[in-house]
DNA sequence: GCCGTTTTCGGCCCGACTGTTTTCAGTCG
């Protein structure tokens, strides 16, 4: 995608500049552009063909010279210029919390230090020191930087994040004169991966609750700790951002500290057009100072005259402008859901009962669960023959007979698309079932056409109800294949064929771009856990983060059907195809 | 480099913490 390899080109670019010391409103400009880019969903060539790429918001007259630029020769001179009066590998020095453009640019050019394996050296040696501004504490410091980079600050996905940030505060909470606590940044915002951990807490003596903080038994180094704010690792290597305010100002301080950064820049560049002024003490107006308001996060944006914004939304996506107009998505949440679809037992490689499973459904107040085992040719996962399929299907109709008529088991499969895009059951197998997936176990390298047609071919299959995870990554673990997601949406939306958001935390598959891509194709959608044990509902709350950063409503999700419409969209499909 | 209920030039979000400063620059979020 052209728009991708632009906006990495401008988000470089900003890089360069910021070393080289430039306008910090330039560098700016150029990561915003970076950003809308990336955000942008339509056809950039044709908006440059048609000479209208300054409508795109962050693109002047230079960016779309730039851009036009790119799309004619395949490269932007202006940049390649940059990039050769920079000493390669520099940017590793910006990695070492502590070090930023100045420092890097004070390194590379007295001491010509151009790696971090060359700083290490340096500031054992004590050469650092000869450097204007630098001291024995700021060379130790480095040092201890280097460390962390050499630990390695990998990203932590939701499903390890979330447990421990409610450990956490379930630790702040118990100390003395605490009111309230929060989580905020990233893991409040529902991102798929977790850089470090930002905690909020409201109190009356702040310093007391940083202090405490800092000596509790989780609390392997502390980084900073002031009167209001401190910054640990704990003994895992996960950075933990703490702040403390008065519980006047938690409200500011939440919608402060939940970010994103870019979000809160434009709020507060809409309250300054308005006389007005934000901080993560309140909002007061600019002109005597009068306070507005600052106890609830909704005070900020009634101040600037804006509904309050859900967090999953604050990404400098169009929120804002949609906030303005009165056209928020009213998000789905955990109460509208009334199923889940993607449900493993000991038939195949699940460790709960089919009833276990059902028991645990209803206790969660969902009207449906479609039981999707493994099929025949997954001999791993101890995929099902037919006919321990049919034997489980009888069993899934007794089960039945002795639930409550609001609740029911849906006989399913997960069923693997072949090579081709053949189903790895007959047809006449498939038409016996209430709910059938299609997922790829095998072939994950497959060249994009083959794969791409694969899947396309399989969505063609009228009893094909829901594609699960339909990229296969596994993060961490396993790059997604090589699938083109555009033309696995297009066949989604014209066989009437539902695509999954996997909650599995690993895998988190459709991810929030995707889905909100797919959403906008008119594709319907599906929040599924893909459990293969009781705890694993639970992790519904995953792909519902997921759903809620794509934007989706209710409306667009297949499992906020109730049963008697899910039969009806399902029947549709396979009757078009009859 | 972008952009306009303050503007086509002069702004551009705001504050905490650290180290080395006797008034502030650099870094971070």
């Amino acid at each position: 995608m052209k728009r991708h390899d632009i906006a990495a080109i401008f988000n470089e670019m900003a890089d360069l500049l910021e070393f080289r010391g430039d306008n910090p409103f330039r560098i700016r400009a150029y990561r915003r552009a970076a950003q809308n880019l990336e955000s942008f969903s339509g056809d950039l060539e044709a908006l440059a063909s048609a000479g209208r790429l300054q409508e795109l918001s962050g693109i002047g007259e230079d960016l779309a010279r730039k851009i036009d630029e790119y799309l004619r020769t395949g490269a932007i001179v202006a940049f390649e210029q940059l990039k050769r009066r920079i000493p390669k590998g520099v940017f590793e020095l910006l990695e070492v919390p502590g070090v930023g453009p100045k420092t890097a640019k004070l390194l590379t050019e007295r001491l010509h230090i151009t790696t971090i394996q060359q700083l290490e050296t340096a500031a054992k040696a004590h050469r650092l020191s000869r450097l204007p501004g630098f001291q024995a504490k700021k060379e130790e410091n480095i040092l201890k930087g280097i460390q962390i980079v050499h630990r390695g600050r990998s990203r932590m996905h939701l499903g390890i994040a979330l447990p421990l940030a409610q450990e956490l505060l379930a630790f702040l909470k118990t100390i003395p004169g605490v009111s309230r606590v929060s989580t905020a940044g990233s893991l409040r915002r529902m991102r798929e991966t977790i850089g470090d951990l930002d905690l909020l807490a409201a109190s009356k003596h702040p310093s007391r609750v940083t202090s405490a903080f800092a000596k509790a038994p989780f609390c392997a180094r502390v980084l900073a700790a002031g009167q209001t704010k401190s910054s640990i690792l704990t003994s895992e290597g996960l950075q933990v951002d703490l702040r403390v305010v008065e519980p006047d100002s938690f409200g500011a301080a939440l919608q402060y500290f939940t970010g994103s950064k870019e979000h809160n820049v434009r709020l507060r560049e809409l309250a300054s057009r308005q006389g007005l002024k934000i901080n993560e003490y309140g909002v007061f107006r600019i002109r005597g100072g009068r306070r507005l308001g600052g106890r609830e996060e909704a005070d900020i944006y009634r101040a600037v005259g804006l509904p309050w914004i859900p967090p999953e939304l604050r990404e400098d996506v169009g929120e804002i402008d949609a906030a303005k107009a009165g056209r928020l998505p009213s998000l789905v949440e955990a109460e509208d859901l009334r199923g889940d679809f993607h449900i493993h037992t000991t038939w195949s490689d699940g460790s709960d009962s089919l009833e276990a499973m059902a028991k645990a459904g209803m206790s969660r107040g969902y009207r449906y669960l479609a039981i999707c085992d493994h099929s025949q040719s997954l001999k791993v996962a101890h995929g099902m023959s037919v006919a321990r399929l049919r034997q489980q299907m009888k069993n899934i109709q007794a089960l039945n007979e002795r639930f409550p008529a609001s609740f029911r088991l849906l006989m399913g499969a997960e069923v693997d698309i072949l090579n081709e895009g053949k189903m790895d059951y007959p047809n006449e197998v498939l038409a016996d079932l209430d709910f059938v997936i299609g997922s790829v176990h095998t072939g994950f390298t497959q060249a994009e056409a083959v794969i791409t047609r694969r899947i396309v071919r399989a969505m063609d299959n009228p009893y094909l109800t829901l594609l699960a995870h339909p990229t296969g990554r596994l993060m961490g673990q396993r790059e997604p294949y090589a699938v083109n997601l555009e033309k696995v949406f297009q066949a989604a939306k014209t066989t009437g064929t539902a695509v999954e958001i996997n909650a599995y935390p690993r895998r988190l598959d459709l991810c929030d771009t995707a889905a909100r891509r797919a959403q906008e194709l008119g594709v319907m959608l599906a929040v599924s856990t893909d459990s293969h044990s009781l705890d694993q509902l639970d992790q519904v709350r995953f792909g519902l983060g997921v759903a809620r950063r794509a934007w989706l409503e209710p409306r667009h999700l297949l499992n906020c059907l109730s049963l008697e419409q899910l039969s009806a969209w399902i029947a549709r499909k396979r009757r078009r195809a009859a």
